[in-house]
DNA sequence: GTAACGATCGGGAGCGCTCCCGCGAGCCTC
DNA sequence: GAGGCTCGCGGGAGCGCTCCCGATCGTTAC
């Protein structure tokens, strides 16, 4: 029932707290003898020592913080699997805040982080955050931006090109031979979407007879995409878009159901471009074309540059790192 | 630079350390004068109690543990959040540890869950974990088993009636014709799996000429569905089962795809049943029968046991609450 | 033989906070 | 008006660990 701690340890051994503490720690500074003593009694002991304790004295916590915006996208998921792999391999743990799409609890994550004194911060930032940001680094806690860009400059981020993105995915449609393209959106307010938005606008503006018709839709739930793809499909076909890009994967798939619950064709009547390529795209119905991200890898480069800021100097300015996206085709584009 | 301590509020706000401490944290206990100068100097200084130093003195770290399986599968997720809910109503944090099918990972889980002293643990195990569980438990932590049952009825559980789900499944195929069951699971050794056979095999014992075959999968992703279905599809259409019931829908989707795009009609030539009831079911290519879990008012009811558990007399028994499944009906097995 | 030195080990301060306890002041009771 | 009681506040120990520094001992050089 009592917990065991290092002094236990120290008396099984018949050796100082000090010494304890050294041999677990730091094996080289004690002779092998007593190493050997002191480990064959924490294990006999079952010793963990407190994390609390040790941070509280060595004032490091051997954690990293990320702050991502809904883990239920998997696009989040793969990131944070990449970010936990880099951190893993330099040791530290990765304290996850999800903040599901709730700019309070984002919030809350940064002051949970600056709590337990995090060693650095990956933050994927959904709502405005700039004064939390200064205070973290305020603390001498390094932040990087994920799957956004700074715009002051200050902070080093990794990203995707979003724009590019937006426009490979309306080129696509363009070469197909659409003309009257829709963007179906989450709100305004979220950068990725209006990036999104301003690259399919660039393609467009390629094509003097094209027009490109926004959408704004409140969630990205794919119980939405159903709705309004049943809304698309009551419009008359004279009326309704024969192309769609659309900000989200899951809201696609909704869409296109239906789209064809409806009778609407796809991609016959309108062809659709989803974005973020989640597994589900490859076996949906009307299989989806979809813009790709590296999710997984991007995590990975982030978290290894907040590991160069906390290990190293914390002068050096590690830029921007933006991703480019890649488009894969799938039934829901191809021209009959 | 320098961190904001208790000692700078107090100072800032004229009052002693232990009046700092108390006007925060029990203010009903110091005058209400104190309280207003201590929390407006608080805020001014933009004081953050430190997370260690608070629990390594207080012996609490206001921290619930909760181990998942893969966080990726949507049931899990939901499973997560209905844990916060309840946690969070009850001023806890939840400190989750995604295992990602790895019993490694889910094993460093608990033993950091008495690292960091976690109030109580919601435990979704995976590997056989007994002598972690009762190492804990010999710790004072409280534990609660989610999705499983302790065979030797010391632990409480929630879980679903697994067996209850694999007849409900089967009895639907058979109700609507089929005679040539095939159940399609992962990995024997997963409890949930076994259960879903056996009560599909119950199902079948109630009909003499139906028969089931079992087979297995290592991997329950998508594209092994998809393979999955490739296969069964090249069968003759005599060898080839006219039912399927699917332990997981991620599966059972991919399984449909690869039927289909291989010309083999669903439902028609074959019906498939899937579990979990996932976000993607009901708008798949074929809508996909499933069996639904409350997966989200499991989450939060073990939650709350735990928390009795926590507050209360550690004698109580809480026994086992068991859900039972529901059948959600759509496309995938409508007799044409 | 002695001094100097390196290699090991132990003592003990102290990280920032909580919480027990003691002290003083005001109030009530008789 | 004196004693006792309550209430509000501050002093200070100590949570379990790390890490600095001093003590000790064996070894080498002269």
């Amino acid at each position: 029932m009592k917990r065991v701690g290092i002094r236990d340890v120290a008396q099984r051994a018949g050796v100082s707290i000090s010494t304890v503490s050294n041999a677990l720690n730091r094996p080289y500074m004690v002779s092998e003898r007593l190493v050997d003593r002191v480990r064959s009694a924490a294990d006999q002991l079952g010793y963990i020592p407190l994390q609390a304790a040790q941070q509280l004295r060595a004032g490091r916590s051997g954690l990293l913080g990320m702050t991502v915006i809904n883990i239920a996208n998997p696009f989040f998921a793969d990131m944070v699997a990449g970010a936990e792999d880099a951190a893993s391999a330099a040791g530290l743990r990765v304290l996850l805040g999800n903040s599901s799409d709730d700019i309070a609890k984002e919030r809350d994550h940064l002051e949970l982080f600056e709590r337990v004194q995090v060693e650095g911060a990956l933050v994927s930032p959904f709502g405005p955050l700039e004064p939390w940001l200064q205070r973290l680094r305020g603390r001498g806690i390094p932040v990087v931006l994920v799957d956004a860009i700074d715009d002051t400059g200050e902070l080093p981020s990794v990203s995707f090109d979003d724009v590019a993105g937006g426009r490979l995915a309306a080129e696509h449609l363009l070469a197909s031979g659409r003309r009257r393209l829709a963007f179906v959106g989450a709100r305004e307010d979220v950068r990725q979407v209006r990036e999104r938005l301003q690259g399919a606008r660039l393609a467009v503006a390629d094509h003097p007879e094209a027009t490109l018709e926004p959408i704004w839709t409140e969630r990205t739930t794919s119980d939405r995409g159903v709705a309004f793809g049943e809304q698309l499909a009551a419009r008359s076909p004279a009326d309704r878009p024969d192309g769609l890009v659309i900000s989200n994967d899951h809201l696609a798939i909704g869409l296109v159901h239906g789209l064809i619950s409806r009778g609407v064709r796809v991609p016959e009547d309108v062809a659709v471009v989803g974005y973020d390529d989640i597994e589900f795209a490859a076996i949906a119905g009307v299989p989806l074309t979809s813009v790709r991200q590296p999710a997984r890898e991007m995590g990975r480069t982030a978290a290894e540059m907040l590991l160069a800021r906390i290990g190293g100097t914390a002068g050096v300015d590690l830029g921007n790192v933006v991703y480019r996206p890649e488009l894969i085709v799938r039934a829901s584009t191809m021209s009959a």
